[in-house]
DNA sequence: CTATTCTCTTGACAAATGTTAGGAAATTCA
DNA sequence: TGAATTTCCTAACATTTGTCAAGAGAATAG
């Protein structure tokens, strides 16, 4: 758990107990490649802090698979409005690889929520981070091509093209896996 | 007033008292159109419920300016990570139309969170809904034409097109402007 | 009221991306 | 290992959208 340990130390300050209080409240579990950890259509009752791993976050429009996001080690994951207002969730949530995921539920996530303060003030800044990423790639979208998005995620998650298949990516960055081919051969040359 | 009260009370289960208590932390002022709420590259101290009017947010890209959010009556509007981490804006946000604004200080918004457990959690609700409208927008972005888009916009949000220059509306869907003109032009024939 | 500025439209052309179809390469599974 | 499946690439062509240039129309300021 020291992963998760860090990340909640590394943002808010909170003495040891209260913080093995709340690690305590989360369980480690494995999710094979293919898996789902989460499936739409259904009420989201966990959020997962992504230890080792790969997993996308998708929804099916117009009989395409369209990838929001990929989450990576160190990030957190979850059907966010699903989990927040319990209504039924848009998208799956799947492993791509292998993982070891630190899962609490919604109920032990509110528990924290009443009795430890801190937990609260580390939410709602995941909250506020979540929506500057999104905000951030919500802005490139508008002013970017398709090449620019490529290599900027090529410069900061040049893992994900080792460990994701591309067409996912493709997906996410909003373009035709005919095309993200294109953008590679390009680079190439 | 009575407008920011509804949109409180509806969402949250809050007793006169703490309610007339979060709306005296609320100040009314006036933007006449074209000024600015916000300057980018500033330090964000403040958030407004828009009672009447338009308001922008937008930030320059290889000079031109790109919008990414049109607020409108019963909405509310700030430089969210500004206002939360107190780093350096990257918005403008201009009134687009003459505005009547409820706005709180980041100061009394401190304040009231750790007054009333009631604001706190209205605004937890309030980031949460922000977020998943976020989402929905990033998400059309990844698989629908500017065609689609334009036609959401213009059934969802019609006053938008009778209140605000469409070169904002285009830049919000992400197209030039004269490509709205001529999915416009398609609308008429 | 008139001049100025801002906004919107149009058309021709260029560039980026999507679509379709086929096959190569890699991976997975039995 | 070998077959089946998945993933990736390529090429030709279609479509969408951007860019540029010009001008019409609307709003605004003096």
């Amino acid at each position: 758990m020291e992963p998760l340990k860090d990340c909640i130390s590394n943002q808010v300050s909170v003495d040891n107990t209260s913080l093995e209080n709340i690690l305590s409240m989360f369980e480690t579990i494995h999710v094979k490649k293919g898996d789902y950890f989460l499936h739409s259509r259904t009420i989201c009752q966990k959020m997962a802090f992504i230890e080792t791993g790969y997993l996308r976050m998708y929804d099916i429009a117009d009989g395409k698979e369209i990838t929001l996001w990929i989450g990576s080690s160190g990030k957190f994951i979850t059907s966010l409005s699903s989990f927040v207002f319990q209504t039924v969730s848009q998208w799956n949530i799947q492993a791509v690889t292998d993982c070891k995921l630190h899962v609490i539920t919604r109920e032990k996530h509110l528990h924290l929520s009443k009795k430890e303060p801190k937990w609260l003030e580390f939410d709602n800044l995941l909250l506020a981070r979540s929506f500057a990423l999104l905000e951030q790639g919500a802005f490139a979208h508008l002013h970017t091509t398709a090449q620019e998005r490529f290599d900027a995620l090529l410069k900061n998650e040049p893992e994900l093209f080792l460990n994701v298949p591309l067409q996912h990516i493709a997906s996410m960055i909003g373009i035709a896996p005919e095309s993200l081919s294109r953008l590679r051969k390009n680079l190439k040359n």
